[in-house]
DNA sequence: TTGACAATTGAATATATATTCAACTATAAT
DNA sequence: ATTATAGTTGAATATATATTCAATTGTCAA
C-alpha cells in the first residue's frame, strides 16, 4: 500500500506502523515551510537580532553595535528574516527602523529554552 | 558604555535603545543553543522524522519507507537527532528503535505551525 | 560458521549559506 | 551641488552540511 517502499534501499518491517504513519503524515509542502521557517531562527545571528527587536524597534546601526557586527551583514540577515516574514521595516530619515512582524517570537524562543533546559536537566542526572 | 562599539563599522544611534538592549541580552551560550536547537528540527527530513516518532516508536528501515529515502541517510539524520538529545534509541535484536527524548517537540511544531499560518492570512488579505 | 538483513560509519560530493568587501542608493544638512 | 551618514546589494570566499556510496558491525537463523 505504501507509495515510496519503491524509493528505498530496505524493506517494510512494521507494516501496520509505517501505513499508519504515512495516513497521519501532513503534505510535504507543511514540512518544507515549518523547516524553512525554524532553519530561519536556527542562527545566532538571527536569534540576536530577534531577541533584540523583541525589546525594541530598532535601526540598523543599534543592532550592528548591539551584536557587536558590521552592517553590512546585520543588514543581509534582516533581509533573510523580512524575506520569511519574520520582520517588516519602515523608513524614517535615513534610518531604516526593524520590528518584529511576527508575535508568536517570544513563544518560540520558550519552547526553545524550555528544551534546552530539559537536556541540562537529564544531562546533570548522571 | 557598549563594549562592542569598536567591532562594528557604524556610530550608535540611540545610545538608550542601545544600552537598554545590551543589558537585556543573555549571554553567548544562551543563543548558540538556541539556534543550534531550532537549526536542528529546521531541516525537512529531521521534522518529518520527528513527525513520524511523534506517532509512534519506529525502526530506521520503517522510517526510511515512510519517508522514501535510504537507510544510511535516515541513519545519519537520526544521529544527529540523537547527539542532540532530541532522540534515544534501543535496540531489540536486529532493528534499532527510536522514540522522541523530548516531548516539547509537538509543542515545538504548535508554534511553528501558527507563525506559517500566520503568515499566509497576512498574505491572502491583499 | 555461514549467510542474510538491520544499522552504522567515514569519505566524498554537492549544495547551501554567513560574512566580508567594495560599490552603490537614499536621505539630510550645509 | 557637495558632503556625510544610513543602509542595501552582488560577488567572492569560507564554511557547514545533506545525501550518496562503499565498507563495516551487530544480530539472528540455519
Amino acid at each position: 500500500m505504501s507509495t515510496n517502499e519503491f524509493m528505498c534501499d530496505c524493506n517494510i518491517i512494521h507494516q501496520d506502523v509505517v501505513d499508519n504513519t504515512l495516513k497521519k503524515m501532513p503534505k510535504q509542502s507543511l514540512f518544507d515551510n515549518l523547516a524553512e521557517f525554524f532553519k530561519i531562527i536556527g542562527d545566532p545571528t538571527r536569534t540576536k537580532i530577534l531577541f533584540a527587536l523583541d525589546q525594541n524597534e530598532m535601526c540598523v546601526c543599534d543592532i550592528a553595535n548591539v551584536l557587536g557586527m558590521t552592517k553590512s551583514s546585520i543588514s543581509h540577515q534582516l533581509a533573510t528574516l523580512k524575506k520569511s516574514g519574520i520582520v517588516k521595516s519602515r523608513r524614517d530619515g535615513k534610518e531604516v527602523y526593524y520590528t518584529l512582524d511576527d508575535e508568536h517570537i517570544k513563544q518560540v524562543f520558550e519552547v526553545g529554552i524550555e528544551h534546552i533546559e530539559h537536556k541540562n536537566e537529564t544531562e546533570n542526572k548522571i
